[in-house]
DNA sequence: TTAAAAAGTTAGCAATAACTAACTACCCTT
DNA sequence: AAGGGTAGTTAGTTATTGCTAACTTTTTAA
């Protein structure tokens, strides 16, 4: 029952959604991922089963502890990426795309190394032009 | 007929087979790959297809002028960032099999940019250890 | 020479993950 | 009360990409 790409993708998509709305549809997904409220419907209950998230009476979408706990890695991921590339001179955009794709793949080591890396090299960067 | 990771995954592993080897076969990408015979014949015969290589008559295998360029673009980019990885300290096997997975989805942009980066970044860590 | 091994192919299966079409259920308005 | 809009579900399709089983063909070796 490993959770994949696609249902990472999924519950990034209602935490970004929660940011802006307190409460999260499976048809607020289906807009905002622009696939079909059939993909959603099917996709959001197998993230049910799994106990990523519970579906109240309403249909209100809540993040589990293990939803909200995966939720806010990748999302944190996907804003250092996103962050790194933009520091290496890549178009926001451009960074944010790329960011998508590999927030789900890289292991932790290298996420971790490239973290550190870019606070050692903002702060050398700042001496140079200090000096 | 767009081509994809997997596709990509093929043609790399016949560059790299190429370097040990002169000739190769289906066979041989199936021991590198550790796919069965079969998944690799269909999948050799549809990249023939799409005229990414030629099988001769006694199954050799060669890239043709497309397959090659796409199979050197994806191994250049496996080497950039496993390197890329190792220069920000990750374990040398990790930072392979994080490569394998980036090498066929960061945009030619964020390359670029890693590249241009780390060329710029080696040369000041060198100018700071000489100061 | 016969038999086994090596290589390749074909057919059919499984999982994943998207889709459309068609349905139900509910609410709101006229 | 009837009809329309919104939300969700179910069923069935498609594409990708791996698998095994079973087959052919060719080469090798006893």
């Amino acid at each position: 029952m490993r959770i994949n790409e696609s249902g990472e993708n999924y519950l990034e998509a209602i935490l970004i959604i929660n940011q802006r709305k307190k409460q999260v549809r499976s048809i607020d997904i289906a807009k905002e991922m622009n696939f079909s409220k059939a993909s959603v419907s099917r996709a959001v209950n197998k993230l049910k089963d799994e106990e990523f998230l519970n579906i109240d009476d309403n249909g209100y979408l809540t993040l589990t502890e293990k939803g909200m706990s995966l939720a806010t890695k990748i999302y944190e991921r996907h804003r250092f990426f996103t962050d790194f590339l933009i520091y290496l001179g890549v178009d926001k955009d451009i960074a944010a795309q790329d960011a998508c794709k590999i927030e789900h793949v890289l292991s932790q080591e290298s996420y971790q190394a490239m973290k550190t890396y870019l606070t050692t090299a903002k702060n050398k960067n700042i001496k140079i032009k200090e000096s």
